[in-house]
DNA sequence: CTGAAAGCGCTTACAG
DNA sequence: CTGAAAGCGCTTACAG
């Protein structure tokens, strides 16, 4: 069942049915509402890679994301997905798992595709595979990738003013010892807030210890054991900072099977302010980044850009962060 | 740049370099080598729309899921997403956010982007949209959709027996009175889950009480409003089962606030093992699904039908599940 | 307002 | 092993 079939039940041609179609003013509506009934009788459904490939536009967007599975990402997805349908435009989603080969592959994959535009909303650096969608000239998004912030769009989180925050509530508090588990040196949003932790310690003049300094994974297992590394120090700090969530949530569990009170003797504070913040015993401080805003800034960029005549100038944007204070930060007890 | 293009500069025809593109064992080693250079050198990328016009398979699969901020969809996606690379296939994802006329409109965009197969997984019911399949014949799947199981592809969870395990476990612990927060009536998934919890009831001989029932949403918030209904009767369960995780948590957090220990004086079971079961205090003795065992059936159930030549008949796979004691569960204290 | 026809970029049956 | 050419199902500039 094509195009041509629907002429001929209509009695036109098929130029007109795909008028009707698509709701050109150029069909009488009587002729437009005769060919949209006999369309909806047989349940003709048109083919869309013939129409992308002759008209160019795919109202294809493609979405990469690091890990559906740390919950920081499909709120991105639901919000980006929620903004490209309201425009009539389908999402084609994939992972990376943090793997810059993966990245690379998907980003092929959705040149091939003729998707519009691409979300690239990864945590782990990678140039391989951009030079295919130089040449196409695909508009693209990244996500806190100031190194390539001259070339290509960006939505970067501030990181900078984040940790200052979170190190100015500890300060406030009283605490003068705060640690810091970091992410993998692998990923680049990892460096770009062990960099903006040591700006904050700096600018609140705090010294940053290099042994109340652990690194993890990301996940709640690294989490745990970084803060146990911690916790084990004859001197371990009386305040850590971790740099997402999840590494958060397993320090919370390494305080407790070691017997350590939060906030009492440890206060704790995170980063993404994931659901799970509040879901927690005690609930954790977290550092709030919203990912509705980062969708809406990375589609409306690519959605700006897809429809625009000439390629315009790389954009930044940056998206302001917001310490939510919770109970496993407190006063420090001598 | 096309493919015209590249059999110009190879000095060869068209066909060739599709051949060679493809991998055609009808093309002179040395010819395909000496065409892929060129296509290297120039960064040609085919365009997958002329393919599918051409060819008629789309090696795209859709996928349709509820709600991607529940824990339970991303696992789910992210098996489904592994598989589908694996093939060569790309994932075209969209959510519904429990709508029924957005789950029929995301039907109809992915039959018009001619998918080769399209995984529902949802839990809302919803007949609309189904004849537009019908009609083109995509291969389909439902997630416990078992009164259309005759006509289609169905992955189902055994409910019945997970409940059993679960009333069966609160028996033998001791209790005899076991309350229930029920899912929406809207959900298909909450119907099931709730017949089956009846069902379970009458297996192990113990009562179902009415008062005893309260009906939330799903979420966190709808949990913690059933729970505290519960907890405020003057005979209040010493049981409680929740249709899913995210339920309860909610109503740990209602017996947090209302000073009811548990499982000193309340023990509660969720539904579906997420993650967050092991993050919380006391940790949440669940009912554990493996999500993906249903991604990989879902996916080989639509990877088999989108090869075979002709179609045949509607499958059914069970899925069972496993009842996870953690600490949320204990003898009554009288 | 309507139609005839070209053409988007591929693949493949056919001929050699 | 290679090439010429038809055709997948649309849209749209052009002519009327």
């Amino acid at each position: 069942m094509n195009i041509i079939d629907i002429a001929r039940l209509a009695g036109v041609s098929t130029a007109t049915v795909s008028r009707a179609l698509n709701g050109s003013d150029k069909v009488r509506p009587k002729t437009a509402a005769h060919v949209k009934r006999i369309i909806a009788k047989v349940h003709y459904v048109p083919n869309t890679s013939a129409r992308v490939l002759r008209v160019g536009k795919s109202m294809l967007f493609g979405l990469i994301v690091s890990d559906i599975k740390n919950p920081f990402f499909p709120e991105l997805i639901d919000k980006f997905e929620a903004l490209a349908v309201q425009q009539g435009i389908d999402v084609i989603f994939t992972h990376t798992n943090y793997d810059p080969a993966r990245q690379a592959h998907a980003l092929r994959r959705l040149v091939e595709r003729n998707v519009d535009a691409i979300a690239v909303m990864t945590s782990e650096i990678s140039l391989k595979g951009l030079e295919a969608v130089k040449v196409v000239g695909t508009p693209m998004v990244l996500l806190n990738q100031l190194e390539l912030a001259p070339n290509f769009n960006n939505v970067a989180v501030d990181y900078i003013s984040g940790f200052g925050e979170a190190v100015a509530h500890l300060k406030e508090l009283g605490h003068r010892g705060i640690g810091y588990l970091a992410g993998p040196a692998s990923l680049s949003s990892a460096l770009c807030r062990t960099k903006a932790f040591h700006a904050a310690m700096q600018a609140a003049r705090l010294p940053v210890k290099k042994q109340w300094i652990a690194v993890g994974d990301f996940h709640i297992e690294g989490g745990y054991a970084a803060m146990t590394q911690l916790l084990r120090l004859n001197n371990p700090p009386g305040a850590v900072i971790a740099a997402n969530d999840m590494m958060a949530v397993g320090a919370l569990q390494a305080a407790n099977a070691l017997k350590v009170p939060i906030p009492k003797r440890l206060s704790l504070i995170g980063f993404d302010n994931l659901n799970a913040c509040t879901m927690l015993t005690p609930s954790l401080t977290s550092i709030a980044v919203s990912r509705d805003e980062i969708a809406v800034h990375a589609f409306e960029m690519l959605f700006r850009e897809s429809s625009a005549k000439r390629k315009s100038k790389a954009q930044l944007h940056t998206i302001q962060t917001r310490l939510i204070t919770r109970q496993s930060t407190g006063r420090p007890v001598k």
